[in-house]
DNA sequence: TTAGAAATGACAATGGGATGACAATTTTGT
DNA sequence: ACAAAATTGTCATCCCATTGTCATTTCTAA
């Protein structure tokens, strides 16, 4: 069993993913650092772009617009604090996570103060740092999630976990209001099973995709008018589902 | 109808391909592991050149500028270590992958510190070797972080795996979307069947060539004015298709 | 210029693979 | 321990990628 997910992990780098959730910059010197966070990111379904050095690394937000830039403060010719403080003045709500050794935490406050978003210190955890990533990403995106989200005739109630269809109300497990939460902030996107089981369920979680598709299912039998004929969770064949308003 | 295959494969042996997705540069002083390091490429569709010490190495690298680098780590006159140090200085991001024997693996760390993208160890299958390369190729390459390409009337949403033709919307199928994906970020480029298979499909063997012309074909009835009469997606006669924004 | 060969366009049909549906089992929460 | 929920397993169904066939276009060699 885990010899053919190894198989399919290794068959999977053979062509480009079909679906990635956006492009973080990363700007670090170090080369086993740079593959290091290649891959954390890359496993969780983000497309990498990597500078070596402050320079390259504005030119590059420049021209690709990132959903997050994740900044290492010790760095040749330009200083971290600099390029923080310029990255903010660019766009200034782009999320900055600022990488730094231990011995330099020497001040939290001033790092808030230069416009950093989050700090990880030296060593972290994958998760430690894709989760605070993630959250910063999140947080910057949309001035926070309304109480209640409507689309069609449906009405979903962020804060009581429920939903309604064109009056009666019905209730949501915990997982189906985070699948469909997730499908609110990413609506008209193509999201595959793999992005779902990633962002929903929790990192290193591979239940077989049927989990999925279950879920998706109880999710169309509450909401859909037709759960059959679906309007809203669609089904992208060869991909995965989208989710339209 | 096997034999029709085996020959197609055996006649793309003896001549010289008509276009390959670039070039690699070998620098390996033993002449039978040449041999073997040309013929893996070649199958991939690589165009390879070889060097037989880094001297010539480095000559061959700046008068040519190819994809990646595969450097052997024994080799006469320069250590491969400083081989490896001075592409990485004369290109910061071109990716080298080392190819060291089993006892030398002393360190992979080192190589790393050396600005080596990847290594492989001699034993190595050729599968394992090219997916190595052509992960490292596809790495240092941008990935397509834009939401939307537009071109002509049209416009391709990568969120969405939708396009649009002078407003109107259609939905693409995972292989029409990977294709015109691959097709965007190589434009103006000649693309023959087989690199097609290659990169998009991810076969190494040869089905016949009508399914490349159908997902051609359906992405023609998409996004083309007149299907008939493409405007973009050309075929180039005796070679493959070329888009053309 | 023209005929023959080769490559490609077009379209229908079929087969394989992906998804839907639901039941059975395991897990979780109270 | 019990009920609810989540995951797994199985089978039917449907979609679309592949393939086969034939018409059409393009190239090449008389």
């Amino acid at each position: 069993m885990i010899k053919d997910r190894e198989l399919v992990a290794e068959m999977a780098e053979d062509t480009a993913p079909l679906m990635t959730l956006g492009t973080i910059l990363v700007i670090e010197d170090d080369p086993r650092m740079q593959k290091v966070l290649r891959r954390i990111f890359t496993e969780e379904h983000y497309s990498i772009l990597v500078a070596g050095d402050g320079q390259t690394g504005l030119e590059m937000f420049r021209t690709e617009r990132p959903l997050a830039v994740v900044l290492d403060l010790i760095l040749p010719h330009l200083s971290g604090r600099e390029l923080c403080q310029t990255f903010k003045n660019l766009s200034s709500n782009i999320p900055v996570i600022v990488l730094s050794a231990i011995t330099e935490v020497v001040d939290k406050v001033l790092l808030l103060e230069l416009g950093a978003d989050d700090y990880v210190t030296k060593p972290f955890s994958p998760r430690e740092l894709t989760a605070r990533v993630q959250a910063a990403i999140r947080r910057q995106r949309k001035p926070t999630s309304q109480e209640v989200y409507r689309f069609a005739d449906c009405e979903i109630d962020f804060k009581k976990m429920t939903a309604a269809r064109s009056g009666s109300t019905v209730m949501l497990t915990a997982h189906e209001f985070k699948l469909l939460k997730f499908f609110t902030e990413n609506a008209e996107r193509v999201l595959t099973r793999d992005i779902l089981l990633n962002e929903v369920w929790g990192y290193n979680f591979y239940p077989t995709t049927r989990t999925v598709d279950n879920q998706i299912l109880k999710l169309r039998q509450k909401l859909e008018h037709d759960p059959a004929n679906p309007r809203h969770l669609l089904t992208i064949y060869g991909a995965g589902y989208k989710f339209v308003p």
